[in-house]
DNA sequence: TTGCAAAATGATTGCGCAATCATTTATGAT
DNA sequence: ATCATAAATGATTGCGCAATCATTTTGCAA
């Protein structure tokens, strides 16, 4: 047998097609006597609303279009779950999109994602290209943008300072007392260029900034790495006393690279690392982080694109970061 | 101006919509000649195919369903990234649903992802309700499930034996010379109870299971767990030598905890993890994992699901894992 | 050149649904 | 009881595309 349609449901109930359609998508048009038929004949088919029919013939899908850099970073699956919770139950699905870090890719996927028109887009950072934002607002879909904010979002924004963050981060550096402190970075996209700056600010405000302090790659981030970023830096840097990792893969990668060198944690290298991805909280020395709100932003992005209760009433949502001071910058 | 549909390129471009249609889709059907001008034509007018009439007329969707439990699991992530990667630049997207470790929860996404027909299903594990089973044998497409092996698959399956995997493992903790060796597992799972079955079958064909041994939760897997478990386990089994972890967060935790409280790692307690999820390569001392073929998993799976060169030509697809032997269980 | 198959192109139709407008039925004030 | 109004239900239509079948053009052997 063929999958059923709502022609059918409504031959099965004894009532029109379109009476199906209204007691399934807005029940309180429809008399409680004709709905409790409807929902008895749905049953008895196991009718399953074609998706594609629907769009085509209402031109409103019911996606939310979720546009990361990457699915491998733990910072993205975090803010998935956020906006994954916050969907769950709701009438929209989630439809993912992978830019790889690349703007152009981004357009060219974002472009076969608006046709049909989805519910909303929820995207991440400010790099669109002047293509990307214009289909963006031909589109007439609300847009959130996330993980960074902007005084001019296309629409609506919800993250957080970067440059702030890593502002404060630093400064906790050098009021734990450290005097020469260095930068370690990777996948040294936008945001992350903005902690650099955040960090190079705090330095040049307490004294003097010099180049050698900064170690920095494009390569994706992994923990090895800060094992490597940091021989780089002890090299290049050698009275280097403390280092601001631009993400916690790195300052965990850092911290094992001091176990297997005898470098002391925090007297001799003090580290701070960024997002508190859950571990740095727990190896031995636990490691200072900035805590950001990730899962906070997948929801609020999600309520905010949906329209639902609970959305901020702003269109501009600047959360605040923490910084969680814990034994690697806890100099005696 | 409204979008453009096939009849628009089709007047810019001089011939009827279904010659743009065929252009479009089976390019060597059409002449060279034709297939430039509608080329041009698309330009100008910025063409986008409309998914859902595509859909809707050729009852056929484009897309790739992928079903698995979590997203925040870094092991589903890899999967994923696989996924991900052997579509990239084919004509199939993909529609992931999140189950939450739920077969009902599993059937009812499905029952939705399934209307219209997708091209394709790659799923996780061998547990879907008979329902589930039902309802992808009807639908007539190309099913894939992934993670676990068994000789009767749905239709297609690509994964490794975790029985065989923790049994190997647990080998291995006995070959290098430890002799009370205790079970640490969270998120127990069915593939978890597989590997718990895998670990008691070495145990028991080299001397005695006890039962105090295994210390399990069905709470998510993640690095403080680890150390709770592992208080468990040394207070429930104090003659403990060796701990084999259902995966690397909790191996992760375990070392961390054996910091804090002072237990020499291999010596005192040796450690053996699963997935080698990246980390447990560079803690110190790096810790032994069990290898699993996760990207490969998702490469695979989407490659047989899509028919594509280079898939598989047998429906079962058995994956080796391997024991990467690190410091962790190196007992001098 | 003729004839005929194959290739190229076009016209028509329906996928399943929701928007729109038309019709019927219930409600209630006088 | 009567009428006005609102609520409930139904009939028709078109969304944009691809399947199907019809027609035209091309290539090429005899």
């Amino acid at each position: 047998m063929p999958k059923p349609t709502l022609v059918d449901v409504g031959r099965e109930a004894g009532v029109s097609a379109i009476t199906v359609s209204r007691a399934l998508r807005s029940p309180e048009k429809v008399s409680e006597a004709l709905r409790a038929k409807v929902e008895i004949a749905v049953k008895k088919l196991g009718y399953v609303p074609n998706q594609s029919a629907s769009t085509l013939a209402s031109n409103k899908s019911s996606s939310i279009v979720v546009m990361v850099p990457s699915i491998s970073n733990n910072v993205f699956t975090d803010v998935l779950g956020g906006i994954s919770d916050a969907l769950h139950g709701s009438r929209f699905n989630m439809q993912i999109g992978y830019t790889n870090y690349d703007s152009q890719e981004e357009e060219r996927i974002l472009r076969s994602f608006l046709n049909p028109t989805p519910s909303g887009v929820i995207i991440s950072g400010l790099e669109q290209t002047d293509e990307t934002r214009q289909m963006l607002e031909n589109a007439g879909v609300p847009v959130v943008q996330i993980m960074d904010i902007s005084p001019k979002p296309i629409d609506m924004i919800v993250g957080f300072s970067h440059d702030q963050a890593a502002e404060t981060a630093t400064q906790h550096l050098i009021d734990s007392g450290y005097k020469n402190i260095g930068f370690i970075g990777a996948q040294m996209d936008p945001r992350s260029l903005k902690r650099l700056a955040g960090f190079k600010k705090a330095i040049s405000d307490n004294g003097e900034l010099r180049e050698q302090c900064i170690a920095v790659t494009n390569k994706p981030s992994n923990v090895r790495l800060g094992a490597t970023l940091l021989d780089k830096l002890t090299s290049q840097f050698p009275e280097c006393d403390a280092v601001f990792c631009n993400n916690d893969d790195l300052s965990v990668g850092v911290l094992f690279e001091c176990q297997r060198r005898g470098i002391k944690v925090p007297d001799e290298l003090g580290i701070c690392g960024f997002n508190d991805l859950g571990i740095s909280s727990e190896t031995v020395p636990s490691i200072t982080s900035v805590t950001t709100p990730l899962r906070e932003i997948g929801r609020l992005a999600a309520a905010m694109v949906i329209g639902e209760e609970g959305a901020p009433s702003t269109p501009i949502v600047d959360l605040s970061y923490t910084i969680s001071a814990r034994e690697s910058t806890k100099r005696v």
